[in-house]
DNA sequence: CCCCAGGGTAGGG
DNA sequence: CCCTACCATGGG
């Protein structure tokens, strides 16, 4: 059974918003056909986009409705964000270039490891690192894929276990976040309803969970649309186009222009 | 050999 | 507060 979603690109883009560095456990099967597989928690996905729909491949409605409606936050208007943004030079080209991307509403702990194996790190090799961090410590879903691990699974996991996943020095990290997380010093449901600064200070408890860390975990794995994450590439933006400072008035949801920025200047060669 | 990747920590000024 | 060395790993 398939769920047909009719949109367009402009509105959502399934491959600028899977390709715009917020999510890591997809793959693309097809370029020409924009057809992509992922997994979320223990959800599999396959779907692909033409001109006029996305088709979400054995999906029945009600799979729709309560997972991936949500998930790609389909159901959010960004015209209006993407018109105060488009105020802006910079940012109203890199919507012209990739104003499709959706934000995902990912899991919150799955989120937060991710982000924690990013830091110093590429793309391709933390989405290596993930898939065998699944591989190791989730449940087999099918031939090929595997659920994220639950908080419960990787209680009283130890350095040695994450050996061979090539995490280098982040198994530290790593072991570090389930333990303040299982022992509920850290408490990430109470986290969503933070105030922003006090769910900063919160993950950033963490080992190896510093300011863009933190801010990434709580932009896709909490929907906290003010966070703003500086990476390297964002760095390059800030110190190139806004040098007076980025924008006040788009602080409400920085993340979002944050993200339209990030992809652009990674997907085009305007540096 | 170098540099870089969705950075952070520890240590010293 | 700032600055810097260092941290594993793999690709270019």
């Amino acid at each position: 059974m398939e769920y047909i979603l009719k949109t367009e690109k402009s509105i959502f883009n399934v491959a600028d918003t899977l390709n715009c560095g917020q999510c890591f456990r997809f793959l693309s099967t097809n370029d020409a056909d924009n057809e992509f597989v992922l997994m979320f928690k223990n959800k599999f996905l396959r779907l692909k986009q033409t001109e006029n729909e996305v088709i979400f491949f054995d999906t029945t409605t009600d799979d729709f409705n309560n997972i991936w409606c949500d998930y790609f936050d389909i159901s959010t208007n960004y015209s209006p964000m993407k018109e105060l943004f488009s105020t802006d030079e910079t940012l109203k080209k890199a919507i012209e270039f990739d104003g499709g991307i959706h934000i995902l509403k990912q899991d919150n702990f799955e989120a937060l490891i991710s982000f924690i194996v990013s830091q110093n790190n590429n793309i391709p090799r933390i989405k290596g690192i993930i898939r065998k961090f699944c591989e190791r410590f989730g449940e087999k879903i099918d031939k090929e894929n595997y659920s994220f691990p639950t908080i419960k699974s990787l209680t009283g996991i130890k350095k040695d276990d994450l050996s061979g996943i090539s995490l280098g020095y982040r198994d530290d990290y790593i072991v570090d976040c389930i333990e303040k997380i299982a022992s509920k010093e850290i408490k990430l449901d109470e986290i969503k309803s933070m105030p922003i600064d006090e769910a900063r200070k919160t993950l950033q408890k963490i080992k190896g969970v510093g300011p863009k860390v933190c801010e990434c975990a709580l932009l896709f794995g909490f929907n906290r649309l003010e966070a703003f994450p500086i990476d390297t590439w964002v760095k390059k933006v800030l110190a190139k186009y806004y040098q007076e400072g980025f924008p006040v008035e788009f602080e409400k949801y920085a993340g979002i222009a944050q993200q339209y920025l990030f992809h652009y200047i990674r997907s085009s060669n305007i540096f």
